[in-house]
DNA sequence: CTGACTTAGTTTTGTAGTCGAAGGAAGTGA
DNA sequence: TCACTTCCTTCGACTACAAAACTAAGTCAG
């Protein structure tokens, strides 16, 4: 399955973004849409009408008026077509059901065990996808996203050739390699499934969301593993092999150099990630099982844990510095469970600072990523919608 | 003077793409302009003809049968319009006179001294630029560029804001910071200048030259200084504040840590450049005065100048393993005059595919940058076709 | 030399997407 | 009640492109 990237009309004033507008509350009426599009007043119209006739739009009674006629208020129907998204991730999955402007409508936290392999794994988050859609029979659960299931969207905690769908040299993801997760789905639901890296996807959801008036965004995900995603020209940037932003075996400076699962050493990702973290904290005696804990020990202030934050953050900062200075995004954001973990953002703040040009960092936001847990199913949704809406 | 990137226009069948078709001898007809661009024989009869009117094309009498009626040829008129462009290195500038298709009509090198200022440089270059487009009546010399002047591209050896044409706390350019160079010119010619940073402009123009069918290319240019262009889906990627691409400064890891002029130490500049070959070298003790004299001790098989450019390809390599990583590029291509040294590529070329994600480098292609002299010129004067024809 | 075939390019017509102007619909406020 | 505002639609025009039909000009087999 070769699907391409949003086509450019997702970028302005295309149907998507119609939908998301009004959606998000941002517009109400067809008047607010051609204010915010800068398309005509007759071009609105027009578009609208499409997407009312197809289903994706609703006329929802009129609104205040304003001094004048009283708008004719918009809404995406409730009930309506909806898309599947799951966000893998090393202990749990977030799977969801999201309206075709990219609302969650439902959503789930299930714990997964990579390890059972990606038959197992993906045929038991598929099922949930389809309970959240159809509602469950057996136990009336979920259901109350009733509509149409158009696609599917998912985020693989690993490098993902976006062009086919297949799984390439994970780490931490034994029996995964080479595994071809669009081609498994086809077999199971009969809609689109866009597969892609889990970083790809939190960053297309965290800017779509909060920095989609921002042309080139950097976004840091930082959990279990460690990885990024790129958006440029308001676009995901998936490079020649769809593994733009995995920076993870980047090599930072650490002494001594930690074995990374890769075989080298010193790799960000050995350094820098939560299950480095895990690792490093019981190698010094530490008597820590998860990342919660060390996240927990962090926030109580352990002086082992907040040195490795430490130096996790200036490690991050480190590689993040040559990307800011060569990529030269409005913003860098950092996302993932690790990102509310003050010492370690703290750190990789002053190393951006201290190594970037001037020019570089002088209006460039560095930013927590907003509100999390949904981002990634956020952009799954996103990816799926811009590539069904874009057929309707 | 804001100016835009190219249109995307450029990309796919525009007006300047038909002319650079026409130019390099791919196509030759108007049939040949329909099978490349895609475009239909009538849309691509009606742009040829807007071309002509334009005088940016002409035709050139029939061509050989194959097995049907003629082809009308097609020429870019020799003598037509032109455009200026200057590209400013350390020690010498390319001045040259480039036609609508971005052929070389004119060039010339001239040996600059940056320390004379702003005023006194690109005066004395866009005189050349004139003499070379007009013809110097005094010695009648050039002017075989005598068409009319379009605009003027100008690339600077250090940080450009694309967006004001300003120059921003450049190294080794003392008494240019802050310079408005667009503002400057813009009194001295009455045709449209563009201004970028000489990385940006090599990169365009190779990119332009050899790899314009690829999407993502990374091109580092090597000389006094140590810069990179970036294309992403095939444009120049400027980044927010225009200085995407200065790795400049970057820091790497060296023992000792050679002091930079930005203050700081270690940074890629001041290990891997030429001028910081130079030092290194002098610092040990050899007689070399610039440039050209390291280059061709390693040529010579010196041990310490060619230790010296073997830690250079490894500084260089580590920092675009980091940029490989996270930009996926299709290519890496390397120009400048330490393009040449041999013993740099081989060690960068290593250090990359050691650090770099296998998925990453699996089709990369890591080359030298094709016949280089012209480039930077030929990648302003595209910058400006794209901005004048535009227009037109 | 003739007629079938091939390639080149133009003209005509049609379609899709957009805009601007005009105007109708439905309100507010003096 | 009337002027004015806001909302939305209708209609005509324009642009960019394409498809098809057509003209132009050649090759080649018989």
């Amino acid at each position: 399955m070769t699907i391409d990237d949003a086509p450019r009309d997702a970028l302005r004033g295309g149907p998507r973004e119609l939908l998301r507008w009004v959606a998000t509350g941002a517009a109400v009426s067809r008047a607010d849409l051609s204010r915010l599009s800068g398309l005509s007043p007759s071009t609105v119209s027009q578009r609208v009408e499409a997407l009312i006739s197809q289903g994706l739009l609703e006329e929802a009674g009129a609104g205040r008026s304003r001094g004048g006629r009283r708008p004719r208020q918009l809404a995406v129907p409730t009930g309506g077509a909806v898309v599947g998204a799951i966000d893998l991730g090393a202990h749990h999955a977030r799977v969801g059901a999201l309206d075709l402007s990219g609302r969650v409508v439902q959503a789930r936290t299930l714990p997964v065990r990579i390890e059972d392999g990606p038959e197992a794994v993906l045929g038991a988050l598929l099922a949930e996808v389809a309970t959240l859609v159809d509602g469950d029979p057996a136990t009336s659960r979920g259901g109350s996203a009733t509509g149409a299931l158009r696609g599917v969207g998912i985020g693989i905690p690993g490098p993902v050739q976006h062009s086919t769908g297949r799984i390439v040299s994970p780490s931490r993801m034994p029996g995964w390699n080479g595994f071809d997760v669009a081609a498994f789905c086809a077999g199971r639901v009969d809609v689109p499934v866009i597969v892609d890296n889990d970083a790809n996807l939190m960053a297309l959801g965290a800017h779509r969301t909060a920095h989609s008036e921002l042309d080139h965004a950097v976004y840091i995900k930082a959990g279990t593993g460690i990885g990024s995603g790129v958006i440029s020209s308001g676009r995901l940037h998936r490079g020649a092999q769809g593994s733009a932003g995995d920076i993870s075996h980047c090599r930072v400076v650490a002494d001594p150099a930690p074995p990374c699962t890769c075989g080298n050493a010193g790799c960000l990702e050995a350094v820098a990630s939560g299950a480095a973290l895990v690792t490093a904290l019981r190698e010094q005696g530490v008597p820590v099982s998860d990342l919660t804990g060390v996240i927990r020990l962090i926030d109580d202030g352990d002086r082992q844990a907040t040195a490795l934050a430490r130096q996790a953050g200036r490690a991050v900062g480190e590689i993040l510095a040559v990307v800011v200075n060569f990529f030269n995004p409005q913003v860098v954001a950092i996302g993932g469970r690790l990102a509310d973990c003050e010492p370690l953002l703290a750190s990789m703040r002053a190393t951006l600072y201290e190594r970037c040009l001037p020019l570089a960092t002088q209006t460039l936001l560095i930013e927590r990523v907003a509100a999390g847990q949904d981002l990634g199913i956020t952009g799954a949704a996103h990816l799926v919608i811009d590539h069904v809406v874009a057929a309707a």
